[in-house]
DNA sequence: AAGAAGCGCAACCGCGATTCA
DNA sequence: ATGAATCGCGGTTGCGCTTCT
């Protein structure tokens, strides 16, 4: 029943990788293509598990890796998508081409939360340091950071959440794209105008819920959790799918109905 | 100059999900 | 249907290099 053993660990290499054994396992994945990591050792000549194999050539081997420092632009990008996904490293470096999981996740660990703590904002959380856990919670708005001035980004945030504390919208401002808890709306803009359009046409408000699987491009599957009275099919109407769009394409995740795993590199 | 402390990063470990005999 | 092996991920460790005292 079941498989044979992976590897004969007793026989295997550990610690760090020599010049020889990079170049064993470069040449044997150019020649048969990657895939297959149980068997590759020994036909590689490679006194390695399938493992240490596969994790040599991801994070250090493969010909498509960036090197070097990040960028501004990447480290921004990093913090927001942190923000959304949390610790998910290998869906944030399926949004940073040339990066890995391995790579990001050092880099968040040794820069990153350094950076954000500079700013007074607390890694885990994304929110400010010395906010209450009391406070109430405000929401990720999708904003795309281009506005004119941080007076316009106060004018936004006191239309979208009217009685907001003065010191919210400061720290906001300073850092406009980061959410201060882990909630998603639909972008202000649009949220406004879709607000105008329904009133406009029902004489009345009307906002529907959204769950954070659907706003991620879960709809309808089984980890949509949400429900949508109006349709009893959860998450699915169009009004919604317009805003799921548009969340991902204020992070850089622009797509029709894609499902967040497909962010993955494979 | 030398030892301590801090930092960065490659590699390992353990676990959950998936695959397959 | 079952259970062991494999895959892939996130957390952690260890080591070499740099900076500080």
């Amino acid at each position: 029943m079941g498989r044979s053993p992976c590897c004969e660990k007793s026989h295997t290499n550990k610690g760090a990788w020599t010049k020889e054994e990079d170049e064993r396992l470069i040449a044997y994945i150019k020649a048969h293509g990657e895939g297959c990591w149980r068997s590759l050792p020994k036909a590689a000549g490679l006194l390695r598990c399938g493992k240490s194999c596969r994790l040599r050539w991801i994070n250090y081997l493969r010909p498509d890796l960036k090197r070097g420092n990040f960028t501004d632009e990447e480290d921004e990008l990093i913090i927001k998508l942190h923000s959304l996904l949390g610790n998910k490293w290998s869906l944030i470096a399926g949004r940073l081409p040339g990066r890995t999981d391995n790579e990001i996740k050092n880099y968040w660990n040794t820069h990153i939360r350094r950076k954000l703590l500079s700013r007074g904002i607390d890694p885990t959380t994304h929110r400010a340091i010395n906010e209450s856990s009391t406070q109430r919670v405000t929401s990720i708005s999708f904003t795309t950071g281009n506005y004119k001035d941080i007076e316009d980004e106060k004018m936004n945030i006191k239309a979208e959440f009217g009685t907001i504390k003065e010191d919210e919208i400061s720290s906001r401002a300073q850092c406009p794209d980061l959410n201060l808890e882990l909630r998603i709306s639909p972008p202000y803009q649009q949220n406004q105008q879709k607000r105008a359009l329904e009133q406009s046409s029902t004489g009345s408000w009307r906002i529907s819920p959204i769950c954070f699987k659907c706003n991620l491009g879960l709809k309808k599957s089984k980890d949509c959790s949400c429900s949508d009275s109006s349709n009893g099919n959860g998450c699915s109407s169009s009004r919604n799918t317009s805003m799921n769009i548009a969340a991902y394409d204020c992070l850089g995740l622009k797509t029709n109905g894609l499902d967040y795993r497909t962010l993955e590199t494979k």
